[in-house]
DNA sequence: ACGAAATGAAACCAAAAGGTATTATATAGA
DNA sequence: TCTATATAATACCTTTTGGTTTCATTTCGT
């Protein structure tokens, strides 16, 4: 097998994939903004209201949320309907998932310590 | 109750608590890095052997890696041991749950349909 | 003690990011 | 058909980012 893609986790076909979306999660106005849609779809003047910046900036942090295919676009009429996309998240998250194993580690670890600081607190020691 | 955190996910702490993480996790680069320190501790030194920038451009990486609590570093004499913290990708993964609701709404109204499209052509339809 | 190795730090650079203001276009409604 | 509304598109500006080069500092090994 030349290139088992399922091992590599290096290559780019990975990296570019989630790049959209860790792109567009970077930026704390984009974050703000799929917590909106979230609850429901808006147009950009609808978004806009909810920020300090112009309309043309929140309509930039749009664009690159779509890059990333964390909303859809749905125009009618004259309006543009911006909705969440949620399984847009799904390769940032399946990428953050590779570190659960070690995440449950820690975890683990750290519970062991606390039960054994317990213990020894109600032996006295 | 004056500022009840749990249900005010627009505070600045939940944003700016994230915010490291996520900067961190929007370069390819730094992703690359988890990575490699996923599988063993390494020097800066070891680090630069897996890219082709210069040491002084993976050191910055590194630095915002550390600033985004993703990494520790330990000094042994003249090396600098990075280690990987997952417990630091936390704050991002935390926020990303959030949408786990919407994503299995999607994915059970995606199975339903697959299930529906079965049924119809067992049926003949 | 000295040279090589590992890193730190600063100055600098080009491109990308986040923002503004301005102008243009399309459409809803009276 | 006119006008106000909703958005698109462009030019422009400043700061941040990702990178380099150069030079300084610390430490290992002989």
């Amino acid at each position: 097998m030349i290139n088992d893609i399922s091992t590599d986790r290096f290559s780019n076909s990975n990296l570019t994939q989630s790049q959209g979306a860790f792109r567009a999660l970077s930026d704390p106005t984009r974050r703000g903004i799929l917590m909106l849609l979230s609850e429901q779809d808006m147009t950009i003047g609808d978004v806009s209201e909810h920020f300090d910046i112009t309309r043309a900036a929140v309509k930039k942090h749009l664009n690159i949320l779509e890059e990333g295919a964390l909303i859809s676009v749905h125009i009618s009429g004259r309006e543009r309907i911006n909705k969440l996309e949620p399984l847009g998240l799904k390769s940032a998250v399946d990428w953050l998932n590779y570190f659960n194993q070690f995440w449950d580690e820690k975890l683990s670890a750290l519970q062991q310590a606390v039960e054994n600081e317990l213990k020894n607190q109600k032996e006295g020691k």
